[in-house]
RNA sequence: CGCGGGGUGGAGCAGUUGGCAGCUCGUCGGGCUCAUAACCCGAAGGUCGUAAGUUCGAGUCUUACCCCCGCAACCA
């Protein structure tokens, strides 16, 4: 069996996760559920990043130990994503044992190996908040934290020779066109940090504790992002007793980052791995944010809406369509009240649901429940919904393959009209209906044509239901046991079984898998949680 | 002259290699009755940011300019 090892990043547990965070999350589990529908062997990893100076003056508020309190941030985590139902095969902590001696060993590696050497940190100090901060990131020459003065300030620190590997960096992204995606992301590294000259970063603190303690020189702690980063690497064992896992799964197939990590991720990352040796990963996913009208997600505005209160009231996988759906990877995302109701009602309830509903009633009506066997194109219109049938999979996967997912759905979506426009082609009503003096071969003939109809809908349902199944898991098996199809049987293989439907009853009554909102109620019940 | 992305009918967006300007929602009119006031068909509505250029022909290429957004390095 083949092989697919993707990620997510490590989130820094600082808060309560939001939307945008979930989003990550479920765009990750999808192509991991797709792959796996296409019979891959997946490796599936999150988790989080819980070192670091903000974490450690978060717990001290709470009046926690940092270890506690990541503890609780991390069963938190670990809780949101069981909800809903996020299918990962390993939650990596940077706390975890096994990772903290790991990155002990890499940073001596690079040390012995001459990339990274002891050298000098100047920042802007403040001393309340024990931080440094580089000029651009002051407000009117302030610390942007606090708003008091700073001072310039010094400290010895290690630094990662990174301009050693620029050149190698760029001759690699101009080798891989698939490494970054999208491309104008690659563009913006190399203008906005390559080509200026590469900076050497900073790898080690010696202003806080709460990081994993360099072996050779203990004062000093490993700064967030190495730490970060080496997560990939070590959650399969890299360098420890048992690296079954990391000679199986490197290097990944796919890693998804948000795009306010994308430097880490596009530039230092892929430097450590060649630092390391390594082959590096084969594609690396920036997507953007989901936004609110009034600009980025926020306490202060109101503006913030968390994923398992949209799934609460409207259910986990019309949660995950919304943000699947509305989220281009390459632009941002507009999240309104308005849009998410109008998506669930139209794409949801009028398209996807009602389509399934009105089948399952006619099979019914017309045939006992007994879907009839495939018998040819008996209506005009079978062949070229066939034809339709047919090349929805394709461009489907073909989007898929460049992790396009808004895109696919889409796809989706345009088969699904074309399938409930199907049904006003052959009207069915009207080849159920004896008409007076009308001969028996006539009858025959719009007999055949009626269990032609019902068949074509039936596939093309079942169609349906396979291909949002990484998407809509819940929601796909619903529409097979509805039609009859055991769900337990489904793979991406069974794409090709259009024609081969036998032996299927639809249930009896039909139950709308979506039921169609209210829309002003809606609109401000989903107001009023943003206002919390 | 920092770099990148974008400016397309009322709203939100597609438009690969230049060749009759599309989609969803909204509006108006019609059809159907299997279904959830759902579904299907048709119509109105765009000088494709501005100006110039290349071309038989440009939303699509070139140049200049205007507007919006993101990034600009060690906070994640």
């Amino acid at each position: 069996m083949e092989k697919f090892y993707l990620t997510t990043p490590i989130y820094y547990p600082s808060g309560k996760f939001h939307i945008g965070t979930a989003y990550t999350e479920v765009l990750a589990d999808s192509i991991n559920r797709y792959k796996k529908l296409q019979g891959y062997d997946t490796f599936f990893l999150t988790g989080t990043d819980e070192h670091g100076q903000k974490i450690e003056t978060k717990a001290k508020e709470a009046g926690l130990d940092p270890k506690a309190y990541v503890d609780g941030q991390a069963k938190a985590a670990k809780e949101l994503w069981k909800e809903m139902k996020i299918d990962y095969t390993k939650y990596i902590r940077t706390t975890d044992e096994y990772h903290v001696k790991a990155c002990q060993k890499i940073f001596e590696r690079f040390l012995k190996q001459g990339d990274i050497y002891k050298g000098e940190y100047e920042g802007w100090y403040c001393e309340p908040c024990e931080s440094y901060f580089t000029e651009t990131q002051l407000v009117d020459g302030k610390c942007p934290d606090c708003g008091r003065e700073v001072k310039k300030m010094k400290e010895e620190a290690y630094f990662f020779n990174m301009k050693k590997y620029a050149d190698r960096l760029l001759k690699y992204y101009d080798e891989h066109p698939d490494f970054i995606k999208p491309a104008y992301r690659k563009t913006e590294m190399i203008n906005n940090f390559i080509k200026p000259g590469l900076e050497d970063l900073c790898v080690t603190r010696t202003s806080f504790d709460w990081g994993i303690k360099v072996l050779s020189d203990e004062k000093h702690v490993i700064y967030v992002w190495l730490d970060a980063l080496m997560n990939y690497l070590t959650a399969l064992g890299y360098t420890s007793d048992d690296d079954s896992l990391f000679k199986k799964y490197w290097e990944p197939d796919v890693q998804f980052v948000g795009k306010d990590i994308a430097r880490f991720h596009l530039i230092y990352w892929p430097i450590f791995l060649m630092a390391l040796d390594l082959p590096l990963p084969k594609t690396i996913v920036v997507h953007n944010w989901i936004t609110m009208k009034d600009g980025k997600m926020s306490k202060s505005k109101g503006n913030v809406i968390y994923p398992e209160q949209l799934a609460e009231k409207y259910g986990l996988d019309a949660t995950k369509y919304f943000l699947l759906r509305e989220v281009p990877t390459s632009s941002d995302g507009l999240f309104t009240p308005e849009s998410f109701v109008s998506r669930y009602n139209f794409d949801l309830c009028n398209d996807l649901s009602n389509l399934l509903n009105r089948t399952v009633s006619m099979v019914n009506k017309y045939f006992g429940g007994i879907v009839p066997e495939y018998n040819g194109h008996k209506n005009e219109v079978d062949e070229s919904y066939e034809k339709d049938a047919e090349n929805v999979i394709t461009e489907f996967e073909n989007h898929m393959k460049e992790y396009e997912i808004a895109n696919a759905l889409q796809d989706i979506w345009t088969f699904i009209a074309r399938t409930n426009k199907y049904i006003d082609e052959t009207s069915p009503w009207v080849l159920a209906k004896n008409v007076d003096g009308e001969g028996e071969e006539e009858k025959k003939e719009k007999e055949e044509k009626l269990k032609s109809s019902m068949y074509h809908l039936i596939a093309g349902l079942k169609e349906i239901a396979i291909l949002i199944r990484p998407f809509m898991n819940d929601t796909s098996d619903n529409i097979l046991r509805q039609i009859g199809v055991d769900s337990k049987e489904i793979t991406f293989d069974s794409l090709k079984d259009f024609k081969n439907l036998k032996n299927v009853n639809v249930i009896e009554k039909g139950e709308p898998i979506f039921m169609r909102l209210n829309s002003d109620e809606e609109v401000e019940y989903i107001k009023n949680l943003m206002k919390k």
